[in-house]
DNA sequence: GTCTATAACTAGATAGAC
DNA sequence: GTCTATCTAGTTATAGAC
């Protein structure tokens, strides 16, 4: 059948973000997908490449939304470090109303916890193509940021967007009388965007301030 | 035994973070604990008590510190907004330098993955006491933002917290050429908190500029 | 009781017929 | 591309020697 590599990937990763990748055996998911066990390996080339096949099928979309987003930008003339920023955060903070994209963000979590072969440490290179095309971009606006603090900031980015991504899955959000509404994507958004622009524009502490 | 407690929490911490939640037995815990599997119950009162404490447990010793950081600037005058986000910050990515910080962090995130009854609903209320604490000492330098907004930048403090915590383990940063050492928890203190407390200045986007 | 050998089972990977 | 059969490795359980 076509669409078997298609089946595989979807049982598969039903079945590894909710059970996890060692307790998810490749039977378990060649039955319920209704496939041969070998075919895994045939289409795959084992258990470990069918993990990473899972998550870039999910971090592919999301690149393209976000060069998309960048490129109908860069076409307008020179974008702003807010709207730099709102086109690489608003794509993520979207995807994750879907089921499906919240079954990607539970998988990255568990590469985080469960680490299994050398997938964590092959994901950042499914996101680098991306950052290669925003870094520069974002760079223009604050010319005189050494470049490893750049870097710092970009993660610390990466970390204001992965924990809202878990949104209300994540510990520290789901909290009462906090005033602020985990739902309001759109309004994340804008805030997001907002403080992360803040900080990208932030003095460099006077230690830190040597030439790139 | 005085410190059956004691004992049971220690081997809890350790399985809980290795294993998860569910796939660890109160059976394995007390016997690896060498104690009665009755004193479970009878010291927490269940499996998900027994949780919540191997998590309170942590939680307060890092409370502690923050607060006392906190009320040591406090008496020497009004603190900066950078010393107050250093108080905050610098307790917690410090704490992670060591083997059972680090197992915190890991139940943390296992308790996002693999919710266990209202474990996760109640972690915040182990935090409110230390927010309670800072939030109206942040107030101070940022008088103008609205309640709503405060409380938004505080999650996204949160999450930088987080995920540098989360350091090594977390997907995307062991990449290579980015620069910057996530081993270097000093120069990511100070550069935190210059990120964060310029998010925290930042002027708040028009729509969202009413009255708190 | 402790230790070791082995049996039974499970899982990932592969070869070769169709 | 799909299938059956098989190989290899790892884990768990158990039997029997000491």
């Amino acid at each position: 059948m076509i669409d078997t590599k298609e089946k595989i990937l979807d049982v598969a990763e039903e079945l590894f973000s909710e059970l996890g990748f060692s307790a998810t055996s490749l039977r378990a998911i060649t039955q319920k997908a209704e496939v041969n066990l070998a075919s895994v390996n045939y289409h795959f080339g084992g258990k470990e490449a069918l993990i990473a096949q899972v998550l870039s099928r999910k971090a592919e979309p999301l690149n393209k939304l976000r060069l998309d987003h960048l490129g109908i930008l860069q076409a307008k003339g020179q974008p702003s470090l807010e709207e730099l920023l709102t086109a690489f955060i608003a794509p993520a903070l979207q995807m994750v109303k879907s089921k499906s994209g919240e079954r990607y963000i539970k998988l990255l979590a568990r590469v985080a916890i469960e680490p299994i072969g050398d997938v964590a440490k092959n994901l950042p290179g499914q996101y680098t193509e991306v950052l290669d095309q925003f870094v520069p971009a974002i760079i223009e606006h604050v010319p005189t940021l050494p470049a490893e603090e750049l870097y710092w900031r970009i993660h610390f980015m990466l970390g204001n967007l992965g924990y809202c991504m878990a949104g209300q899955d994540a510990m520290l959000l789901n909290s009462e009388n906090r005033l602020c509404d985990p739902n309001d994507i759109d309004g994340m958004i804008h805030r997001l965007v907002a403080f992360v622009a803040a900080g990208m524009r932030a003095e460099v502490p006077e230690q830190y301030r040597k030439a790139s």
